[in-house]
DNA sequence: GACCTACCGTAGAGATGTCTACGGAGAATG
DNA sequence: CATTCTCCGTAGACATCTCTACGGTAGGTC
């Protein structure tokens, strides 16, 4: 179909998490149904065999990917936001940034259409999303909106984030002006 | 790994446009790399023999849905909303509904995830979310917003379309009225 | 130096998928 | 009625993928 991406060439001895995060390159990229063993091991330099230490099978690999993803992406993001000292205005714009400037939202778009087809990667993906808005609509009630005005503004900027990161704002020159502008619009009252 | 969707049972002859509409079916849940001839045909109730009666290959089958994507379901919204009379707030108001309600965005998440490993589905995608977006920059600079502000909301319009059919939106009984809320910050000056 | 553990490669069986070659059925046309 | 066009099924060559079985290697341990 298209180009190949870049090999490890360096033959060193991969962890459980390497593994973890080759497959979620390979998922962004390919989608779910681009996940096969032999393409992550050919990206990570090494051959199946290896893949069978580290994993049962395909199934376990896929499992423990749905839980990391869930975990480390959405999880880290609300930490740093609580932990954050200063205006509540000023924490939402933020994290706005932080959110693009990690990439924290690059597999979504892959895992949302996995959903469409698996019970276990819908249930994931509902359960992290679900966790968002919740957070997101409590930081615009700390703004002052009112519970229904900060549940639409906050649904917002969850969806905003996430399809710009789709969208591949951050290849823009200006991209921390595109979310400045995002942000002065959720923010206004 | 999941549920296998619906058959056509009955044996029926299949025109092209069929099969590019299953296609785009067995796209929206499975992603670009579960798009295989065999499971077309099996949603079609027919064999692979048929398939390359209307197909030259695979990469015919999937030139030709990229274009069929881009063609019907962007163009016959605006289309739609140029023809509107009435106040320009409400043209909005009436083409969020529209674009929910028929799920025109319904395939776009898969196709963003093909982008991300074929060119010309890279140069498709791109097409088509530039013409949407330069689409709903008009619609707010006709409602009285200055460019850039037209701008921005114009994107947030789109995007927030986009992610709300990812997230299956219109699958909640009240989703006309959460369209609504999203209108209404949109075009709040 | 023998041993053990962690990690990797190879070979191969079985499943699934692409695509070609070819033959057959039904509807339309003469 | 005979022919043609359109659409479909089957069979098979070839490729790719999952997963098992098993053997190999490098670094730490006694």
């Amino acid at each position: 179909m298209e180009a190949e991406p870049r090999i490890i060439e360096k033959r060193e001895k991969a962890s459980r998490e390497d593994w973890l995060l080759a497959t979620l390159d390979v998922l962004r990229e390919r989608g779910i149904e681009g996940v096969k063993v032999v393409a992550i091991a050919r990206r990570l330099g090494l051959t199946s065999g290896s893949f069978y230490w580290h994993f049962r099978n395909l199934k376990d690999l896929l499992d423990s990917v749905l839980l990391f993803w869930e975990d480390a992406l959405t999880g880290h993001i609300i930490e740093d936001a609580l932990q954050f000292q200063g205006p509540p205005e000023e924490r939402i714009r933020v994290l706005m940034h932080q959110v693009i400037r990690e990439d924290a939202s690059r597999p979504d778009g892959a895992i949302a259409v996995w959903a469409k087809s698996d019970a276990d990667a819908a249930q994931c993906y509902k359960r992290a999303i679900k966790r968002r808005f919740e957070f997101s609509t409590w930081l615009f009630q700390e703004l002052g909106f009112a519970p229904p005005d900060a549940e639409i503004r906050g649904r917002m900027m969850v969806i905003t984030l996430m399809g710009e990161t789709t969208n591949d704002l951050k290849q823009q020159e200006n991209w921390p002006s595109v979310i400045d502008r995002h942000w002065r619009v959720l923010v206004d009252k």
